[in-house]
DNA sequence: CATGAATGAGTCTTCATTCAT
DNA sequence: CATGAATGAAGACTCATTCAT
């Protein structure tokens, strides 16, 4: 392994660990088993490095993807490919996947761009599946958009509580989900509504908030989330 | 508004958008119109600022759930109240709930133990609530802290994506939370697996990662996640 | 017991603990049982707090060692005098004696001033009786001035290590000091010289400091020590 | 000399003229030569430079007297050998023996405590030097903890006066010194009592004290003073 | 009298980064 | 390659002091 492979090791397991802000060069330099100004030698500054992890995080995850889906015209095969491997790279690689999920913002508006153009193109790869199985009748989402971010954010939990030991497979989880996603688009209507009136009584009551009777919440989004986040 | 408020919101706003580490003092008391050395009138240090902001919104949070949850004896219908109300406090509160969802590691162990024993509490009702669903037959989970996991960092995906002006009101964009929950824990089987071996290859091929017959997963999760996150 | 005296307690019980610059305002706030804004209503400024603190015990002590030693004339009784009237009044209140000792160098040049007077006069009564001692024939001092201050820092020792329980009365640890002084001025000649030359040996090696034949060491000093201690 | 050399000395001579507390990192970096960040490449924080100090000048100190005393049998000797030890060091090294002798309380109580152990193992050589030469007979001391302190003071003075200019060699400041012990030792009975019973009634009218008849003080001092000083 | 509010200047310490060796 | 040395800027936090109430 060398010395650049073991910066780029480090920096993944502290920003994964303590945040990107949260890490110094030294706590790095430490951890790659380099001094802080070695470290230069195989880094350009430290927010290139982040960039450089999230970018080819999110390739690789792309890559496969489009590997994965490619030819796949069912759009509840493509959909459930599509939930299996990502939750299996945020299983295998919890770090990278943790980093690229939750330091987007600590990147300079130029720094993130590449990265956004990446992440919404993969998140097309699930837009359009979800758009695909609406269309043919196989799933019934309400707002699709809702659905996609839902389903990501759920399976993107998966790097915060992943550990190598344990008797499940990367297959049984990835089925796992799979299953969750599935049947939460394929069966509508399935299960009683809870009292939401109640519920917003509820919410009203704790936090002193007004009751309107439209709070209005978006459902227009479309190709991603604001920047930053 | 007393300057005390001024500070607390100018945090909650900062450290959701710029995370704990990314906000210095001098960002708060420009935020609260303060000098960074009145801050101190209307706070510990830093950390304890973060400690009471996690603190306080989780007692809201299970406050509300408690109230929202209490006497109700289907777990169908005790869930969908959790999913609901939890989904709205994002969406009301996306500042704070982000702040509580992803700062916790910002903080000392010390300062961190009374939290996650907040925050513990809290998902005890909805392991408790799944925990009954499936002894009584109604939902058909596979793992069951796997699925509360996975339905808990869906609903956290709310605060993310969140904006007050769209069409859609609170109670809709809880209803359709809700409802993805009930489908996807209560329909078993519905949905073809998708092809895991070869989505299996792909990872193995894509992240240059052996593919061993047996890569586990853990699946002995059963009062919360590790520490610190 | 006014509030300005509790300032001035405190004032002198902490900057004797943890010395002027070790204490702040709040310190004596807390210790005063009041706001710290509240203290500017019985104070100056802290440099004020402290010289008005100096000066009043030099005061005193000037005070009592004249009324101590007025008409006296054999110059030992008025040594006796002098110095169990100085381990008294260290014993006595050896919070303000610490602090007139060691902390001069905290005030200013201009607030040093008075403060200095005051201390010359009172080592000049010393001066007097050690010289009178030594014109008459009863002292056989060597340089008198080393004498003074070797006996005065002796005395200022007191105020160290004092507890007021203990067996030892006051008059009997004054008779202490009082032996020790009389002894030290009056048998000359009595025991042997430690070889010097050796211990000038040790120290050189010790301290890696060259062994000059003759490394000269101040006896010029008449009226007091430098400005500042 | 090195920087690191530079740090220290400037230490040594900032702490001794100003104190710990009255010292300020930028006053030590100027006189280093430095900027405030680059001290912390030759020092941890401040506290450990002092610490350090303290130690280093301690060990040597020990060593010296240690050397200067070994295989002395006679007790006037030994401890003739260490008031001209004591008197060299701190007329040679005026600034660190103020350090050692004023800056212990601004160290926290583990940092203390080698330091402690330190000062009282060097103590405990002139303790056992007093209580040998009362024991043979040949001094004639009252409580030999009062005088071992009393001793010890009178000999710190000399760090505040000295000045390397001047007619007396530092072997004459020794001998002086000794004399003092000497004969302040050895002469028992020597000189007329002061008016002790007159003393207390000045100190108690001064001071507005109450004039009991057994105020009592320590002389229950066996190892050392308080903690802290 | 008493104090909460306020602050500019200061505290010690760490930051990411550069560069001569 | 590798790193000690170096630093301006910034980090969180405290200082002594003032003033309106």
């Amino acid at each position: 392994m060398t010395s650049a492979d073991r910066v780029r090791r480090a920096a993944i397991r502290l920003f994964a660990e303590k945040g990107f802000h949260g890490t110094g060069i030294r706590d790095l330099a430490q951890a790659a088993n380099l001094s802080s100004a070695s470290l230069y030698h195989y880094m350009g500054t430290k927010e290139e490095l982040l960039a450089g992890i999230m970018r080819e995080c999110l390739e690789r995850l792309l890559e496969g993807a489009g590997k994965a889906t490619e030819g796949v015209t069912d759009p509840r095969e493509r959909l459930g490919r599509l939930v299996a491997l990502h939750v299996m790279s945020h299983a295998l690689r919890p770090d990278e996947t943790r980093v690229v999920d939750n330091e987007l913002r600590a990147l300079s508006p130029a720094a993130q761009e590449p990265v956004v153009r990446l992440r919404d193109a993969y998140e097309q790869l699930w837009a359009t599946a979800i758009a695909d199985g609406i269309a043919s009748g196989v799933f019934s989402a309400g707002e699709p958009s809702i659905t996609r971010l839902a389903l990501l954010e759920m399976c993107n939990g998966v790097s915060r509580w992943y550990s190598p030991r344990g008797p499940l497979t990367l297959e049984s989880l990835a089925a796992e989900y799979a299953g969750l996603a599935m049947r939460a688009l394929m069966s509508a209507g399935k299960g009683p509504d809870p009292d939401l009136r109640y519920c917003r009584a509820v919410v009203a009551d704790v936090w002193n908030t007004p009751n309107p009777h439209a709070a209005p919440c978006s459902d227009g989004i479309t190709g991603g989330r604001s920047k930053g986040d």
